[in-house]
DNA sequence: GCAAATTCCTACACGTGTGTATTAATGTGA
DNA sequence: TCACATTAATACACACGTGTAGGAATTTGC
């Protein structure tokens, strides 16, 4: 017998889409389980359940988990590696120091108010082993584009000394000082902006950079 | 036939402890593989197989993983947290902000140094849902201490207007920055010791704060 | 309309980790 | 020395996640 009317009929079949049309609906499921319980919680099962759709219809779209979390990670922080590296090529003021921080910080933290979820996302650190390895490869690549803007930056302004010795300590430093600032954005019990938070943040470690 | 004389003779019987003598080994081997692979490889196996006994043994010490990392936590955690709330104290020098800046960041890297595993451990982030509420709460902990240190400071060194709005971004700002400096000092691949990195430290970030 | 290819669901086998009842060994005190 | 309490090992049942084969439904092309 068929179910009655009462109560939702047992779930429909899905209908027929295909790896390939189907592929962009995964992704879209693993962000919003990604985004609600953090990456940990991207499991095959939980994809195919989050869109009503047994596990082998997800494995139709990728060969295994690292597979989709990786998809998933290279779709949403490709742009936003874009967006962290533009923030540090734009911001090359020769003559201003301190409205090339705040150029900076502004350009990273209006990147990221575009696109909040995706930001807080990959901001929420790494649970997973497997995936871990691709948080290192980002962070190791900006560590190594600030690197290469801050140590002429440096010279250049400021002179500073022993920079071979300082620089590392304060790279980590710097790049500590861009992930607080996405946080406070990102937080929203209060009310900074990205440009006048880019401001504040821009100018405050402007004046802890330039006496190092 | 007893096993003969090559090779190991299979493991033999762990002796009679009971829980309370085997209670600390317990933890040992759990922290040891925490350091080793990260809190989210210490499982009632791991640990058991470590210490070469059955997983009833270590159920006889504690009743679930939970509670297992939560007393390793306790016990490894408790001075370190005593360490940091006491360089926030410590370094109350009414007079000479930039000395109590630089106090603090000396005193919280000298104990870093003092028991590097652990803070390597506690610093190296929470893979565990289970456990990631110890380390919130950890955190609001230090938080609400060092806005209770840096307000009446921000106040009455430097009368900084708006201060409830910037004190959240500035605390953030500043908790960061405590975790970059402990990175630094634990990564070997650099030369500083807890004193002159918590001077070079305690500096830049005072010249940050001071005129924010 | 209807056959055929595509796509989805059901069902299984496996691995790892949890937590517990039962059985066997060890110490210990009389 | 030997019975008895304590303690450890074996073995089981379960939950959850992975990955795969085979049968049923739906599209699509003719």
């Amino acid at each position: 017998m068929p179910p009655p009317t009462t109560g939702q009929a047992q779930r429909a079949r899905a209908p027929h889409l295909g790896p390939e049309r189907r592929r962009p609906l995964v992704l879209d499921a693993a962000r919003a389980i990604a985004v609600a319980d953090g990456i940990g919680a991207v499991t095959i099962g939980s994809v195919a359940a989050a869109m009503g759709v047994t596990r082998p219809v997800v494995y139709a779209c990728f060969a295994d988990r690292v597979e989709l979390v990786d998809a998933l990670l290279d779709r949403e922080s490709g742009e936003l590696l874009e967006a962290i590296l533009a923030a540090l090529h734009g911001s090359a003021n020769p003559d201003d120091p301190e409205q090339a921080f705040v150029d900076g910080f502004r350009a990273l933290l209006n990147a990221a108010a575009g696109a909040p979820e995706t930001w807080r996302l990959v901001f929420s650190g790494e649970p997973d082993p497997a995936i871990a390895e691709r948080f290192r490869d980002a962070k190791a690549l900006v560590q190594a584009r600030a690197t290469e803007w801050i140590r002429p930056a440096m010279e250049r302004w400021w002179q500073t000394s022993d920079l071979e010795r300082k620089l590392p300590v304060l790279i980590d430093l710097f790049l500590s000082s861009c992930e607080s600032a996405v946080r406070s954005l990102l937080d929203s019990s209060n009310d900074w902006g990205p440009d006048d938070l880019g401001t504040f943040m821009g100018k405050a470690l402007h004046r802890a950079f330039k006496d190092a």
